[in-house]
DNA sequence: GCATATCCTGACCAAATGGTCAAGTTTCCA
DNA sequence: TGGAAACTTGACCATTTGGTCAGGATATGC
């Protein structure tokens, strides 16, 4: 590419234009793939949804399932970030109060790209690269790791980690993933923030003070 | 209808015949319908996976959607039955303890099922009719008093009941629907009994002991 | 002002899809 | 044994779908 603007240093409109159109679609299409899945969404409605024609869609992305993968990407972003509590130099308490709390937080706020997740993987995470899968394993071991390590110190009840961690993802994905059962559950149209706090707490009355040894 | 054999009287090989083939699609299509939703399952993959041409799964039911409400007719039936476990006159140990193993078998014999149902509801659940949803809160509701009354006899520790029930179907539903997800945290290709069996006694182990007071 | 890069989009394409139909086959019972 | 009911199914239909293309519009920088 010869030209003086190339794909490596495009000006800032030209960079707002693009930015801006990518994550209109990435927001419609999360939201679309979240509902239906990969095989029943259109097309033609994550451009509708998008205020784009169809084709323009193709511009950005190359095919469908490009926009797909971008998702799953920036899902497996934020999947990492909550488990970042979990380090073995903090209190078990501490640092399991603030991974609900902050995978609730995202069951709440980015309650789209938690469903988009769970359809995936309950096509069997087909669309998830080796990599990806292997990436999840070894910080899912790591974490583990973590956990057995206070339940060694004896600072968490002596459970099976793995399976731990399973019931704590269990619990916070449920209000984002299956939203409309909880909210039915709660006898409400929507879950609240409020709702979410009764959440928070009933997790931690649970299992943290269950596990964890009072102070 | 003037026949000697009517649909109000058909013979056992004429039943046999429609109720295997009925059984044959069903059974293929909630596998289908499980991983790809109702919009990305296609009748001409129902079909193949059932064995018959397409046409004929149109000769048994009428179109897809009566394929798929009657898997959903089907699902409701098993989620009624798990929660039976629940009653007041019951001490709360052994009833959850049934309930949840209970849970645990369902999501082991039939993740299709649970995969299934929990994909519609990731959809929203637009697909129960007005009734069925009624019949869902109704028993949610009757069962979140029985746990209330509970706590109030002092026999489980107080948290909110419809968040304790939220915790007792994510915990247990996950091992059917992120089966993929909780085999590959077990470092397993598939899970075995043997994880659903530590899967039900950690569950026991921080929800129930916890909960309900030692003997 | 002009050349180039980027963006936009209606029309189009081949293949796929939900569903139908008519005719043949099989089953069943009096 | 024959007639009726139930079952089977290849061919077909209209519509939908993922994706392409060519040409025009807009933006940008020298």
């Amino acid at each position: 590419m010869t030209g003086k603007k190339t794909k490596l240093s495009k000006s800032n409109s030209e960079q707002r234009i693009r930015a801006r159109n990518e994550a209109k679609i990435l927001k419609s299409a999360v939201e679309l793939f979240s509902r239906k899945g990969f095989d029943g969404t259109r097309i033609a409605e994550i451009a509708e949804a998008s205020g784009l024609p169809k084709a323009n869609v193709y511009y950005y992305f190359a095919n469908k399932a490009a926009i797909y993968t971008r998702l799953i990407e920036g899902v497996l972003t934020g999947w990492d970030r909550a488990l970042e509590h979990i380090t073995p130099d903090r209190e078990p308490r501490e640092a399991l109060s603030l991974y609900i709390a902050a995978k609730l937080d995202y069951s709440r706020k980015h309650a789209s790209e938690s469903r988009f997740f769970a359809n995936e993987m309950l096509r069997g995470g087909k669309f998830l690269s080796r990599q990806q899968k292997r990436h999840m394993k070894e910080i899912t071991r790591e974490y583990a790791r973590v956990i057995e390590g206070w339940m060694e110190e004896g600072k968490i009840v002596r459970v099976d980690p793995n399976h731990f961690l399973i019931m704590l993802w269990a619990t916070t994905q449920f209000y984002a993933d299956f939203s409309t059962v909880a909210a039915a559950t709660v006898e409400k149209k929507h879950l609240t923030a409020s709702d979410f706090e009764t959440a928070r707490s009933t997790i931690v009355d649970i299992i943290l003070n269950n596990c964890v040894p009072p102070r």
